[in-house]
DNA sequence: TTGTTTCCCATCTGATCCCATGTTATCCCA
DNA sequence: TGGGATAACATGGGATCAGATGGGAAACAA
């Protein structure tokens, strides 16, 4: 489980240490890194193991092959996706459209969030969590009202 | 079952030992420590085991993927959680994010709550547990009122 | 060649491990 | 039932090691 948020610096090379709590959480797979792609949704990237993307591949394969939604999500998420591995020191090195979509520069922020994680500019990052958490304040109670309908699927 | 208030030292290391019942809770799982993160709610710290984690992250899968409050819900969580491990005396550490978020000094005062358990600053807590208690004095005869709205679980 | 990327080595800082010690609770036996 | 022995727990400090980071050499592409 990808857990907690780290700030760890960018060097003038582009390479970044990925914490080492998320490196044994994708260690043991057969590609050694991870996989990073542009969010859609905002000025940061989201990342993963393999094990996240194929599990992103199930649900996609199950939509409809010219399902406008289905191309879009396999244009935005498979086809911008880079695989970063890691060095002997357990660094990565991030292209520079990625860097440039998150407006990184001199630090970056991983953020776990359980099955996947984000990768934000600092004071970008700092922004947001505070309103995410004013908003998971005021909506505290909907966490609970989400019982479980029955487990799966 | 986490139960019970115990008081204990937090020193310049931010180590704090861990009650021997509340090891005894977590114990046996993969991960061998406690899981803890800033409460969203008020200046305390919230912590369990993997499983109270695992159960949250089961209720947030139940949520849309892009739904605003899932992903606040994740950030404030997951993303501020912290896996402290134990050491061979059954102390963890403390981050300084999390001993400046619940004003920790050289005191700590575990809460069990039965499925997860707080961490406050010792006088902090006293002061919230009499105004809690005040609060419930001048609103006795609402609390009646209480468990046909929210009690459910 | 020139610029870029990958790999390797050196260093520093902070976290983790290990050992020692005090203190309290528990157990056993008189 | 009381007192002493013993074990479990909590605490403190120092040593060791892993992680993060910076720089440079070698391999590669243009």
């Amino acid at each position: 489980m990808f857990l907690s948020t780290t700030i760890n610096g960018v060097d003038a090379k582009g390479r970044v240490s990925v914490p080492a709590d998320f490196r044994s959480v994708v260690r043991g797979g057969v590609f050694d890194g991870i996989i990073v792609w542009p969010s859609f949704d905002g000025p940061y990237l989201e990342g993963g193991g393999q094990a996240l993307l194929e599990s992103y591949q199930r649900l996609i394969e199950d939509m409809d092959p010219y399902d406008e939604a289905r191309i879009a999500f396999e244009r935005a998420i498979f086809g911008a996706a880079k695989p970063l591995a890691f060095d002997a020191n357990g660094r990565v090195t991030l292209p520079k459209e990625l860097i440039d979509h998150a407006g990184l520069d001199a630090k970056a922020t991983f953020v776990g969030l359980g099955s996947r994680f984000e990768l934000w500019s600092p004071d970008v990052y700092a922004e947001h969590q505070a309103s995410a958490r004013a908003f998971a304040r005021e909506n505290k109670r909907s966490l609970r009202l989400v019982p479980r309908n029955g487990g799966g699927s």
